[in-house]
DNA sequence: GATTGATTTCTCATAATAGGAGAAACCATT
DNA sequence: AATGGTTTCTCCTATTATGAGAAATCAATC
């Protein structure tokens, strides 16, 4: 479905979508058999993209992710207007809260978080910076496309009927317009249980200058510890930052 | 003089190689000037790299680098065995000590710092996890080449003999080898100002079980707040450290 | 130190396609 | 509707990516 491989660059590039969070180790045969080049093409390739560093060789002659991505990564980290001016916000609803912050936002039709702070939480690897997230479920997603203009959302709508039917959301236009419009409204989106069962979030909308939502800042904790909550508390605390940051992005 | 354009695969990889700290943002005529190829060769580029994510269209009809990198550099952090049982240490080495506490690493003739917890110094953005180090000054460099077999430092002495020189390095062989065995001998390095003039660190290798050198665990903060710290209470605390996390990398 | 087996690069002919030039389509804004 | 800037398309040609198989390299093992 989304194999383009139209052309010797887009094939050579696949070569990376083969690796994933299942499978970080390939050998030159493994990619020669899966892309269905042979095996000198296949060596070729993984020689292009070493040199260029997004590969590098491990060992028994497997070959990883390069540490160019890791630099790469560092760039935007940099130049990431949003994680300059929100990090000291997001350490202060740590410190009231106890619970992980986190910074989400949308790029194309991926959604990513950008950034976590952790709170008493245990810390688990597997979240945190450049998670991949579903675009229908959760607290994050929901407030970002809540604010989206109605052509992209539409454009999501279309592309993505399946998943929006899987994630119980409406699957006719209108109604799913109307279900967006309203969360844009409250300004906020309380999901509890909805991504990972065991798992609450408080999100709100990051926006610029102009109104745009650039983003999502929301505060993840255990089920049961935000059971005991005042939600008519912790939403205007979240908000405030919210506001601070979504100021501070000129 | 790395401008390897000899393929078409690796020039359009080498579009890459124009995103810098410096410039984060490329029009496809920008490129076509400087790769030196047509425009619509320049948006075939553009094309194939956004599709793949590394690449996405920002504002103004200008490139960035793409959210690709960032879920790539997720499954790096994720399969990375060093992060996932270093970070505890690390915290306990910044309870202890209010440094910052930084893992290093060599990947090629990359290093990089692949982790940073923060200590009580003004954390900055620009420092932490993908920031690229000189191969030559520092403590966390100096300890990690001085771990490495002979024949592999002899191969970075070989290519980098200008660098060695402009550090203050043996620009002869034997004198050069003869400077890293003692720093092996000694298990540690102190740094003190040595790559900036304020900063000072405390650097020991990482070795896995058969005692190759992966990597370097250092302490680092300014130089006023290394002076009145005793190193021979420092150096066995993170030496502690070390040996514990090199213990669990099975 | 030779020998094996696995990994990687090379050679070469051919088919595939990347490349440039210019036209055309698209898009947002006035 | 018209403008100016951005992006894609069409087409032809020169470039080069590709596969098959041979050759070279490398790291163990006997």
């Amino acid at each position: 479905m989304s194999d383009k491989a139209d052309s010797s660059l887009a094939r050579m590039l696949s070569v990376l979508d083969l690796y994933s969070d299942q499978r970080l180790h390939w050998s030159a045969e493994d990619i020669s058999e899966t892309l269905g080049v042979s095996l000198p093409t296949s060596y070729r390739y993984l020689k292009t993209l070493s040199d260029a560093g997004l590969l590098r060789r491990g060992p028994d002659a497997r070959f990883t992710l390069g540490p160019r991505i890791v630099v790469l990564d560092h760039f935007i980290r940099q130049a990431d207007p949003v994680l300059q001016c929100a990090i000291p916000f997001m350490k202060e609803l740590v410190a009231q809260t106890g619970f992980d912050c986190v910074v989400s936002s949308l790029h194309g039709d991926q959604l990513l978080d950008t950034h976590r702070e952790h709170g008493t939480m245990p810390a688990d690897l597997s979240y945190g910076r450049g998670r991949p997230r579903p675009l229908f479920q959760g607290g994050a997603p929901k407030v970002i496309l809540a604010g989206l203009p109605t052509a992209q959302l539409h454009k999501l709508f279309d592309a993505h009927l399946a998943d929006i039917g899987a994630a119980g959301l409406p699957t006719d236009w209108p109604a799913f317009r109307r279900y967006y419009s309203q969360i844009r409204k409250n300004g906020f989106y309380f999901s509890n249980g909805e991504l990972e069962s065991n798992l609450a979030a408080m999100a709100v909308p990051l926006q610029q200058a102009d109104g745009t939502v650039i983003g999502a800042l929301s505060l993840v904790t255990t089920v049961p510890r935000m059971a005991v909550i005042d939600l008519g508390k912790l939403t205007p605390l979240i908000q405030r930052a919210a506001r601070e940051i979504s100021a501070r992005l000129h």
